[in-house]
DNA sequence: TCTGGGGTCCTAGGACCC
DNA sequence: TCTGGGGTCCTAGGACCC
């Protein structure tokens, strides 16, 4: 029987199952069929192969709980270098297919394929068919697809039936596949919001779209609504298709083995700022505040705020200045596990001049030699000397200046 | 699911002004 | 001493994503 379907919109979510472990298995052959796992450098697993979840593990699990479970487990070291290089490959071919293409993070994008069908002979279905298997035929990795009227539909149906699926959802389909996912599978739909929903027997995606939306305004703010009328197949969420080079925020954190020394952490928030900095630099931002937080065992944040006016791009030029805002949040009692800093008020570097302060020219003169070479990653301030980084060590030996010297 | 690192967006409420 | 309404800007904090 012909059945006719009106596609007002059509989106296609591709999605890589298990991609980093995925990846591994194709450059490696002999990892094929066995159980993987990636993020041995942090200690705790970051991907997991179909055949390793079998065994129970799970995102984040430690390194020592995988080998209990799974003693024939392969954990080995990410390598970011090459999922970006399959991750590439992917991409060009889903823009083989479709021009306007979104490159939503390392392993899933959407396409929009509204009007494909004609120059390419295929329905919706052939369409995404096509692409999952050119995908894993040319890569050797494993993908899902899932094609529907919105991104929030589409994301939905791709990860309703992995790995290797293909779900075209349209009509009466899309309620059978709201009906058969539990509220908290949508995307942008939490913990939180599942338990809020859930006190108004909400279970499903369904039970949710179901709800007037008058009463979903009432309940939930902006951003719940608008995942409403995308899982009614109301386009709200258009592609965006222009790569990632502006940023609200940067961020450099890392976790350590727990300790309260003052000048440690100390030494350690400089030098998260001196990171976070750098990547300011590189896409050309001034900054106007800096965040800087201290975590303890008990996921407590303690963190305070430094604004800048005018902005700056060289932290070392006020040092002092954030010590004292350190000094504010760092308690000598405390036991601390992780510091870092997230710093925002970006804005172009061209269009302001970098204030001096009160430090002479002579001094600027030197420090603005010396940032290059951090940059190039040919030295590290000084501040590394307490650095006690367990995870990432360098891999060569570099040249260290105190940035007291400066 | 007991916890790594890097992001985005939204809202409520206070401060301040007319 | 008591009393409005309305607008804007900023901040803290929440929620969520991969």
């Amino acid at each position: 029987m012909l059945h006719v379907r009106s596609w007002p919109t059509a989106i296609l979510h591709l999605d890589g199952d298990a991609f980093f472990a995925s990846v591994v298995q194709a450059v490696h052959p002999e990892l094929k069929d066995k159980p993987v796992v990636t993020g041995k450098e942090r200690g705790i697993a970051t991907a997991i192969s179909y055949e390793a979840k079998k065994y129970g593990i799970h995102r984040a699990m430690t390194m020592w709980e995988i080998k209990k479970r799974c003693p024939q487990c392969i954990i080995i070291d990410s390598d970011y270098q090459l999922y970006h290089l399959f991750s590439q490959k992917m991409f060009a071919i889903l823009r083989s297919f479709s021009p306007v293409v979104e490159e939503y993070s390392i392993d899933e994008g959407f396409a929009d394929i509204k009007g494909l069908r004609q120059p390419f002979h295929m329905s919706y279905e052939q369409i995404g068919k096509e692409i999952r298997d050119s995908v894993e035929k040319s890569l050797g990795i494993s993908v899902s697809v899932g094609v529907s009227l919105t991104k929030s539909l589409a994301k939905l149906a791709s990860s309703s039936n992995k790995p290797h699926g293909l779900i075209v959802v349209n009509g009466r389909d899309i309620e059978r596949l709201l009906a058969r996912s539990p509220i908290q599978t949508v995307w942008g739909i939490g913990e939180n919001t599942r338990a809020l929903l859930k006190k108004y027997n909400v279970d499903t995606a369904l039970d949710f779209v179901k709800k007037q939306e008058e009463w979903v305004t009432q309940k939930l703010s902006k951003p719940f609504v608008e995942i409403w009328h995308e899982l009614r197949g109301e386009m709200i969420y258009a592609l965006s298709t222009e790569a990632k080079t502006t940023y609200q925020s940067i961020s450099d954190t890392q976790t350590y083995r727990p300790t309260r020394e003052y000048d440690v952490w100390w030494s350690r928030i400089l030098f998260h700022i001196e990171a976070a900095f750098k990547k300011a630099r590189k896409f050309n931002y001034q900054v106007g505040r800096i965040y800087i937080f201290l975590k303890t065992q008990e996921f407590t944040y303690y963190g305070t705020e430094v604004k800048f006016s005018p902005k700056i791009s060289h932290p070392a030029l006020v040092k002092d200045e954030v010590k004292k805002y350190f000094n504010q949040i760092y308690k000598k009692n405390i036991l601390y596990r992780s510091a870092g800093c997230t710093i925002s008020d970006l804005e172009d570097r061209q269009i302001i001049q970098e204030s001096l302060f009160d430090i002479g020219d002579f001094k600027k003169e030197k420090l603005l030699k010396v940032y290059p070479l951090y940059d190039a990653g040919k030295i590290n301030f000084g501040t590394s000397l307490f650095d006690q980084r367990e995870v990432q060590k360098p891999k060569e030996k570099r040249l260290v200046i105190p940035l007291l010297s400066v």
